[in-house]
DNA sequence: CCGCGATGTATCGGGCCGATACATCGAACG
DNA sequence: CGTTCGATGTATCGGCCCGATACATCGCGG
């Protein structure tokens, strides 16, 4: 329903406007932890459809002054994408309604990493809705571990084991972060630095730094 | 090159034939780890794929005497497929040859489901290969939340941070599997137990239990 | 007796990926 | 001074896999 890359552009172009690499770009360093990189095999149909469902318009680069050297090398058009109205909009609604593809894993990546531009309700929700999510696969693989253990080799339950691990641990971390925002606080941050992002938009005010344990 | 399905199915249907149900039961049993469940959109059509292949043959259920009950409900018919003897020269060619998918995250869980397949050397490869891939993606990571980490928003840089401990936990697990794989040894065995299996395959012998850190 | 969950087969639309092709530009190297 | 090489840049194609959906049987409990 909300595909990850929509939801992502949407999102990215609210900061600035963008040609598609540099859109690539800053797509692949805010969910390199989730991602291994975007593809233009995706990335650019996602445009064209965002662009006819009018969430963003496409222009051709414009020479500064358009007197400035006219058609000397006439440099290759790079298209550069704008967000609409309307798709501020639609990025707003898709905040709005975490489904149930919201918890799985590539679907809660991107919606946390624009955690930035959510309201705490709804933070809050989807942390939640993650971690019981994770809490149910963590069951799922216990009882793998339990009841079907023997049936099963050895490498396979160490996968299981591998997997279990990251389970609990990521159970615990959602937990530290649900106990942050519960405190209004934002989560852990390592050394005093506050956000700086002039406000162009109703973007929770990002307070004050916090510490956890590891430094 | 070589589809997630394709190698797990080649391979579960070497343990016994089995219909698609139960295929996908067991696929999500020995899966569960790294994919939450094996739709059917995508098993049918490799089944038939695989079956145009010549890989596996598929066969509606025979009654078993077939003087019994010949017409009192007229079972569903449900569809049993069995591996050929071209489906298993198939799956040892999709072993030995490792890619570079065979190191991303879904590829190296399937294959590393399936070790109980594979000859030491080419585990240690396949180790070391995943090993080196998530040491790429640490230094990404370790890149971004470095130089970049002023232009990011403490939630964004929060991700990272729990991307990179990710990784940098899974490299200290494979480094582990690694050091068995040299000693000779079978993954770490909580308790004794043998692994039974009737050898029906020139699957590798899988030596006796050892013991790590963690009970 | 009726619904409900488990078993069971199957299709359809669509998101996203990997490979590929093609073009420009600045810098490095011979 | 020419050439190669990597970064920048736009775009398409085939294919894997998912989520939703439809339909049918069986046993069990209410």
């Amino acid at each position: 329903m909300a595909p990850v890359l929509e939801f992502a552009i949407l999102g990215l172009l609210q900061e600035a406007p963008m040609h598609g690499y540099e859109l690539r770009k800053e797509l692949t360093a805010k969910l390199g932890a989730i991602r291994a990189a975007i593809s233009y095999g995706s990335l650019y149909p996602t445009l064209r459809r965002l662009q006819a469902a009018g969430w963003i318009t496409e222009a051709a680069e414009t020479p500064a002054t358009a007197e400035e050297v006219p058609a000397l090398t006439s440099r290759r058009g790079r298209v550069v994408y704008t967000i609409t109205a309307e798709g501020k909009e639609r990025f707003a609604q898709l905040i709005a309604q975490a489904g149930p593809e919201t918890y799985d894993d590539t679907g809660f990546g991107v919606h946390f990493a624009f955690f930035a531009r959510t309201d705490q309700a709804t933070r809050l929700r989807i942390l939640e809705g993650r971690r019981r999510k994770i809490e149910e696969r963590r069951e799922g693989l216990r009882d793998v571990l339990g009841r079907a253990a023997e049936r099963l080799d050895a490498y396979t339950l160490e996968l299981q084991r591998h997997g279990l691990d990251a389970c609990e641990r990521e159970v615990r971390w959602l937990e530290e972060l649900i106990a942050n925002e519960r405190s209004g606080r934002a989560p852990t941050a390592p050394d005093s630095r506050t956000v700086g992002g002039r406000g162009d938009n109703d973007s929770p005010p990002t307070p004050g730094t916090s510490r956890t344990e590891r430094p």
